[in-house]
DNA sequence: TGTTTATGTCAGTCATATTGACATATATGC
DNA sequence: GCATATATGTCAATATGACTGACATAAACA
């Protein structure tokens, strides 16, 4: 059967499907002999769900309270940044986001227009539009983001300190770009 | 000097905007007194960004693999999930995925018109449609989970295992539901 | 037998992203 | 000062992924 290898069942209604192998201790083989148990298949198969499920939950409410508004989730990226790194340029949030200029164009000008984000002129350099957030704009900005750092501070309270540092430095593992991982230096420890 | 919590300019070009005040609030300062470090405004920002980063990237090469098959990434989440739980129920799916059974259905009929999903009736309810992956999808699936699984055992070989726990368990923290984090039952430690 | 469930479909809409082409103002190098 | 490069913006066409609402069918269930 192709059932043996399988991950617990997924719901009564599918009961039929199986009762399958139980916990599915062998689908771990490992993938070279003498991998640590951590490297296995099934482990790393489960931090790809779990990236899925906690990033689906982590951007859910935050969803609501920005369809409530007409905004979406790329009006909240573009917030959050400028929140954070105010007087940013236009340039510098594309390389964040890694969109295009033409995506980023209809979502700026929106909140532009909606009164989120104010751009002006930059001294230095007279091309660059410096963004920064309005009254209105950090409203928003801290509505939302109190509303993912208490899901964070939750989960990093429940788990303690020691976990937190491994989530952190799995978190910047997978990130690909040194220039990324960069933004997070050496903290205070 | 209000940018004394500031995360550090983001490039050259906007060095210029280094000393621009501001919005600081307390970024940085404990949230309540007593807060251990770990809780600080900063740190559960950092989070924020970290987890923004890491997804990201980690659905960036599946992307751009999807792409060259005129699929995107809804194709890629159905096709992991069957290809995790084969003979799982449509409905099922959507209880993973939380999207509606109209956008499934596009996404879904797709991958079966072009060969990588197969639908059979259920034996036991007859009015399921038990989903599972055929060869190609078996192989797109491998390509596309070999890809991921990389980076993540780079990332988890790179920190180890405990780190590699504390990651998990934060991960879980995010997650809402009991029955997501169900899916991952308390294993061998 | 009547109701609920699992699935599917039609239609309309919205948000997010893409590519490609082109425009303007400013900076910068020779 | 002129040529070129950079920062930004805009128009147009297109794809993808999501939504709501309405309705349809077959099978299960009470």
């Amino acid at each position: 059967m192709t059932d043996i290898n399988r991950p617990k069942p997924l719901s009564p209604t599918t009961a039929a499907t199986g009762p399958l192998s139980g916990s599915g201790r062998d689908r771990g083989r490992p993938l070279k002999t003498g991998n640590p148990l951590f490297l296995r298949e099934e482990e790393l198969r489960q931090a790809i769900e779990m990236l899925f499920y906690a990033y689906r939950d982590f951007t859910g409410e935050p969803d609501r309270i920005l369809a409530d508004r007409g905004l979406g989730r790329a009006h909240h990226r573009v917030i959050y940044f400028v929140g954070r790194y105010p007087g940013m340029s236009v340039s510098d949030l594309l390389n964040i986001l890694k969109i295009t200029k033409q995506s980023l164009s209809r979502v700026l000008s929106q909140l532009v227009t909606e009164g989120y984000i104010r751009q002006d002129q930059g001294t230095v350099d007279r091309r660059q539009r410096l963004l920064t957030l309005t009254d209105k704009g950090q409203e928003l900005e801290r509505l939302l983001t109190e509303t993912q750092r208490k899901l964070i501070a939750r989960a990093f309270r429940a788990v303690g300190p020691e976990a937190v540092e491994g989530f952190r430095e799995v978190m910047l593992g997978i990130m690909s770009s040194d220039e990324d991982r960069a933004r997070f230096g050496t903290r205070a420890e």
